[in-house]
DNA sequence: CCTAACATACCAACCGGTCTGTATGCCATG
DNA sequence: CATGGCATACAGACCGGTTGGTATGTTAGG
């Protein structure tokens, strides 16, 4: 891998564990065996330039293992189920957040960086038009398939995040029992 | 208000808005108009005893908040609406997180602190218990209550995080529109 | 020989935390 | 009732370490 896709695929990873300000330069760095000079060259803006690129790659890879999954499978129904196996097993043998979120990162950034702001929300969105998409094809009227979008992204980053207090699935195999009641 | 629990609150809406790392000492300390040896008088653990302080402070209001609003309502069902209500209304005029949730801190700490996540899991199961003990009195089963409750907590505070990044009330509303269907 | 791709030494700013100093109030004793 | 002693509640200077960021040097490929 070019470093400059080591570089943002690390990053990445720190900071949906650990936060964005939790995780320093150097840190990043020696994970992935790359001096300053080659960060400050692919990312001349620093760090939070860099952050942003691991938001935007963020996108790509969301979109795409979600959009596989949505289309294996007949209705958002068992779309969803199948997303939650596969969230709950990644907490399980990971044992942190490799997945489909990054609270962390919005949370302390939202408020604080525009440009990270904008790059979250449109990450948000995509994901939310996907599952939209669906539902209008399972015969919801686009109103209640964005509405219920919504929901479901609300609820199992909500999820996740109860599961990283309690350091257990539980919470997303709670949600997985409750969600399909919303389609009917 | 005696300096310990000036610095508390401050400290609080602090975290609140901006996560744990984000904010310096020397900016609680200035917002609060109190020195360092204050501080470390009072918080001789320094900034990690502080933020514990304030989640238990924060234990203590929203628990008495949520318990007199659901007291006051004749079901959950209508009591989650005022929630909400109260939630949007806050973030409209406040314009930052204030109320009831306090997801930075979950997502940026608990991984990273063990005493921390201790005192934020406290927190979402005083919430938790709460909403289960209304929904019992409705009539739902101790199981499907406990569930449901997890299902309000994770999607309410979900719904919180894609306000922030929309920098909108929207989310917290279309949910508001959804969450009754639960509990039928 | 020139440019992209690094490497490395370095920097000021800031971080959380500690240190010593001090004002103030209480309280027991002579 | 004055006074010494001691604890509480700060104030503010100071510290080592780390932070993100920069400036300059080196190297390899076209």
């Amino acid at each position: 891998m070019d470093t400059k896709s080591l570089m943002i695929h690390t990053a990445t990873a720190l900071f949906q564990q650990k936060g964005y300000k939790t995780v320093g330069l150097n840190e990043i760095l020696k994970a992935c065996n790359v001096t300053k000079g080659a960060l400050y060259h692919h990312f001349p803006n620093g760090k939070e330039e860099l952050l942003i690129a691991c938001l935007n790659g963020l996108k790509e890879t969301i979109t795409a293992e979600i959009e596989t999954i949505i289309r294996g499978h007949k209705s958002t129904k068992e779309a969803t189920q199948a997303i939650l196996d596969k969230l709950i097993y990644n907490l399980e043998t990971e044992g942190t957040i490799t997945g489909y979120t990054f609270s962390s990162i919005v949370s302390e950034m939202a408020t604080v960086s525009e440009p990270v702001r904008r790059a979250c929300s449109a990450l948000y969105e995509n994901i939310q038009h996907i599952y939209a998409a669906k539902l209008v094809t399972d015969g919801f009227s686009s109103e209640s398939a964005s509405d219920l979008a919504l929901m479901l992204t609300a609820s199992i980053e909500g999820a996740m995040m109860l599961c990283l207090t309690q350091k257990s699935t539980d919470p997303l195999k709670t949600i997985a029992k409750r969600l399909p009641h919303l389609f009917e």
